[in-house]
RNA sequence: GGGCGCUUAGCUCAGCUGGUUCAGAGCGUCUGCCUUACAAGCAGAGGGUCGGCGGUUCGAAUCCGUCAGCGCCCACCA
């Protein structure tokens, strides 16, 4: 069979994804043996595949392949969100371009058209991810507004609702005046703004003097709301206001002069403007002082007729305008720049208005003593661990959770509202009538006289469920798939949801099943790009994973993620990063090549070639070890270079080249069967990074019958065994000591071809493998010499002295000056090594292992440097 | 303002509980090679007083203090 000379991802990639498809191989159904489950973390419905998920998913993929190969029962679980707000935001936007308002449709009306968005557009990622080479059991795809789901969300609020957890009420909630709609706190995010500080002049009630009072505000447009000055009662500057009234500039509200000792001294004049209806701590302020409150601000941001000024113009217009008009009517002080932090909401980027409304929240306290205590004992361990912190603090601080939001696009909260007040929370309809006739003691109430609650859940209140809800834990307590696959053993996700999801699914989780719901919780970094900047549509620096994938191949692009991503780092993503997963394709392909086009004859092993295979099978052996270590903390990383390492320099450079029959030569049987394992065990430690191409390799190296697949194939990696390490030292050494001749043959333009003589002087310590010396270095022989011929360029291999002859070749002078330079370094070595031995207290207090391990450096270099005084002597006499 | 973390080769990073894996890896760089598996390659080489300063210790990249710079999370100074 000829092979083209490059590996080609395109003619392979599809066909063994369809092949894994048609035999099922991803598909997972509880049985005997131990199952390793995994839950994707759902991408929004209508996504679209990005560097991030590229990065999260192929982590995923890696550990699940990895978990299978092992001979666990793989379960890793797909499906999407329906991201409430933001998919609500993108069809308001579609049907904006049609120009259609959200506001003259009926609720069921706007359901539709997102209902035909979310077909249209949903799934387009999962079908994304097969190109990856996800290993996903797509028969068990789910989303989080199915009919399994949905149930689960509403019978848990009723629930929650049930136990006392869940309860409506007024407060001052986040609003976002672009969505209309209130957002919980992890919702907001605070950005630093340059702004101006404003200050504004309060003049005095009846003051003789016309005096007034300065307020400095970086939000003049909220004085339409103020219903209260505050100061500070020990402040002496402000003393004089004590009891007095002043009058809102431009509104000629007369408000009074109020003392808290909230108010900070030191800031602006000491004076503070209060608007309990905008702001949270005018809110307390106000509560506490018995003021009014004055919602000035219509949903939209707009002013309201409570305003009674610049009523219908936009917030952030009106503060322009109030600075214009206040300067003109002498009622501005002075204005200056500022920078503040601005709450703005996650998905519309707006600032975000406090505001007092009608909400139903969660009690959060319950939950957060059911969170913390597992996550600090490490039951679910984080990695990495300093993410212990942050969840920590979080879940010390906790506040109610506000679960309602002003969408339709979610699941509708089942609470319905009789006609002459009150409500109740059922599952469904039918309950909920039942309860309110018996609530109201009407019993001629009908389902129509109900009104069910307009709001729709946030997103996260069914998310927090999906461990659960994907194996229908919440409807069917205890089912046999539940108790199979759950607790989940992996979770994939970034740092950036710790609160929004990990948390509150480790509440739900105990909550609902009394279990966690994973062991452990992988947090992956940010991609960013090569120079570290946050990769964006904007900046343009954000490439598409598919075209990636379309240029270096899906293992290209899983190596390229994988070469820079230990967990928790963010990782500075590079093309070039590809381009090397690409060549190692490559490269594993070539090797494929060489070894598949080996003629097999019945001829003796070869002493190099046994003794190759002999130290080969060690170090695949330690490899594997070592691998497993590195996945067992999840430095997967590491254990991908270590596979790189074993397969391109102890396999490639060195295993095939020991063995590698001359020219025209057929290999052993023996020999050629153990490359061929030892290659089957290199595509089995490769496989779950790069699924194709092993794959691909694997049905070509072995005589496979159709729907067998190297995915679940037994890898047979024996453990390291007593003699491993002394053989690797010694090959370790011997690879010295061809670099050496490879070397000298490097500084003297030496070709390969040409045979040279090898000399060792004194003994010959590797004597045992002088055959793979004089293949790999191609020299002649190894000749123990008493002291090394004339014109030898000289080298040293722990404290042996070889030499390779170079007749006239030699160049005397630059031999001496390297001996010279390596002398003058070896005596420094050698100097350090004897001050410290005549160093009485390291001698005293240092244990014996390590004063003995300086006693043999000191030995070791003591004969370095006599060999080569010898060896400068005898160069200085030629 | 509080908390956490980082600073090691040109770049990205590894170095766990102080002493032969201690100064490492990958990429890049330089030199020589189109050697019949692979130039997407082969062989070889160079490159860092481990951010600064102090301390503990026989011994510090590693522990402590301090300064500088960077990053992240949290927080109601308008």
């Amino acid at each position: 069979m000829e092979l083209a000379s490059k590996y080609s991802p395109e003619a392979v990639e599809g066909k063994w994804y369809q092949y894994w498809m048609d035999h099922h191989l991803f598909s997972s159904k509880p049985d005997g043996r131990d199952p390793y489950t995994v839950v994707i973390p759902p991408p929004n419905v209508t996504g679209v595949l990005h560097m991030g998920h590229m990065l999260n998913n192929t982590i995923q993929d890696i550990l699940v392949r990895r978990a299978r190969m092992e001979g666990k029962n793989a379960c890793w679980v797909p499906g999407t969100d329906h991201a409430s707000i933001a998919t609500e935001a993108k069809v308001v936007n579609r049907l904006a371009e049609r120009g259609i308002k959200k506001s003259d449709l009926t609720r069921e009306e706007f359901l539709k058209h997102a209902w035909d968005w979310t077909e249209e557009h949903g799934g387009i990622i999962l079908k994304q991810l097969r190109r990856v080479g996800a290993s996903c059991d797509w028969d068990r795809t789910a989303f989080t507004m199915d009919e399994e789901r949905s149930q689960s969300v509403i019978k848990v609020f009723v629930d929650l609702y049930n136990k006392g957890l869940i309860y409506r009420g007024v407060r001052m909630v986040n609003w976002d005046p672009k969505a209309q709609t209130a957002l919980s706190d992890e919702e907001v995010i605070y950005k630093e703004e340059n702004s101006k500080l404003y200050y504004l002049r309060y003049r005095v009630e009846g003051d003789p003097e016309g005096r007034y009072a300065v307020v400095a505000t970086t939000r003049p447009e909220t004085i339409m709301g103020d219903t209260a000055m505050c100061i500070n009662p020990n402040d002496p500057k402000n003393e004089w206001l004590k009891g007095k009234k002043v009058i809102v500039p431009l509104v000629n509200r007369v408000i009074p002069v109020i003392e808290d000792e909230y108010v900070d001294v030191e800031f602006g004049t000491g004076c503070l403007k209060v608007t309990p209806a905008h702001d949270v701590n005018d809110y307390m302020l106000g509560e506490k002082h018995n003021l009014q409150s004055i919602d000035i601000f219509n949903d939209n941001g707009t002013l309201s007729a409570e305003a009674g000024l610049y009523v219908g113009m936009d917030r952030f217009d009106v503060r322009k305008q109030i600075e214009n008009d206040l300067v003109e009517a002498g009622l501005m002080e002075r204005v200056e720049a500022y920078t503040n932090k601005v709450g703005c909401s996650e998905r519309t980027g707006v600032p975000i208005e406090p505001k007092l409304s009608m909400q139903w929240f969660l009690k959060m306290k319950h939950f957060a003593d059911l969170a913390l205590p597992p996550v600090m004992n490490d039951d679910i361990k984080f990695y990495p661990a300093k993410y212990k912190n942050t969840y920590r603090h979080w879940l010390e601080n906790i506040k109610d959770w506000c679960i309602s939001r002003q969408l339709w696009w979610g699941h509708r909260i089942p609470a319905y509202y009789l006609p002459e007040g009150g409500y109740v929370v059922a599952e469904t309809l039918e309950e909920a009538l039942t309860m309110a006739r018996e609530k109201s003691g009407n019993n001629a109430l009908t389902a129509d006289d109900l009104r069910q609650d307009e709001d729709a859940l946030d997103t996260w209140f069914s998310s927090w469920l999906w461990p659960i809800s994907l194996f229908k834990g919440i409807n069917q307590p205890g089912n046999e798939e539940l108790s199979y696959y759950y607790p989940t053993a992996d979770l994939v996700t970034g740092p950036d949801i710790i609160f929004f999801w990990v948390a509150r699914m480790i509440m739900a989780g105990y909550e609902y099943t009394g279990k966690m719901p994973f062991r452990n919780v992988y947090f992956t970094g940010i991609v960013r790009d090569n120079q570290g900047r946050k990769m964006s549509k904007q900046l343009g620096n954000s490439p598409d994973p598919l075209v990636l994938i379309d240029k270096f191949g899906a293992d290209g692009v899983r190596m390229g993620m994988m070469l820079s991503a230990p967990a928790g780092n963010d990782i500075l993503f590079d093309e070039a990063l590809c381009e090397q997963g690409r060549n190692f394709c490559n490269k594993i392909w070539n090797a494929f090549r060489l070894v598949q086009g080996w003629q097999v004859a019945d001829v003796e092993q070869p002493e190099t070639a046994r003794m190759a295979v002999e130290w080969f099978g060690a170090k695949l052996r330690k490899s594997a070890a070592d691998i497993d270590d590195l996945f067992s903390k999840y430095r997967l990383s590491e254990a991908l270079m270590e596979v790189y390492h074993l397969f391109w320099d102890e396999f490639s450079a060195w295993l095939l080249e020991m063995v590698k029959p001359a020219y025209g030569s057929p290999i052993d049987a023996k020999t050629y069967a153990a490359v061929l394992d030892y290659f089957n065990d290199l595509l089995h430690l490769l496989h779950p990074f790069m699924p194709f191409i092993t794959e691909e390799l694997w049905q070509h190296l072995c005589e496979r019958a159709e729907g067998q697949s190297i995915m679940v194939s037994p890898q047979n990696i024996a453990a390291p065994q007593a003699d491993d390490a002394r053989l690797m030292a010694d090959i370790e050494a011997v690879k010295n000591v061809i670099a050496g001749v490879r070397a000298v043959r490097n500084q003297k333009n030496i070709p390969q071809k040409e045979v040279l003589e090898l000399q060792v002087v004194g003994a010959n310590p590797l004597v045992a493998y002088d055959c793979i010396i004089t293949k790999m270095a191609n020299v002649a022989s190894v000749d123990v010499v008493e002291s090394k011929g004339q014109g030898a360029a000289a080298f040293m291999v722990g404290t042996t002295e070889f030499a390779v002859l170079l007749g006239n070749l030699i160049d005397v002078e630059a031999e001496i000056a390297k001996a010279e330079a390596e002398l003058k370094h070896l005596q420094g070595f050698l100097a350090g090594i004897e001050k410290k031995l005549s160093n009485e207290r390291f001698v005293a207090n240092a244990p014996a292992a390590v004063v003995e391990l300086e006693r043999k450096k000191q030995a070791d270099a003591q004969s370095k440097i006599a060999t080569l005084n010898e060896t400068l002597a005898s160069l200085k006499n030629q």
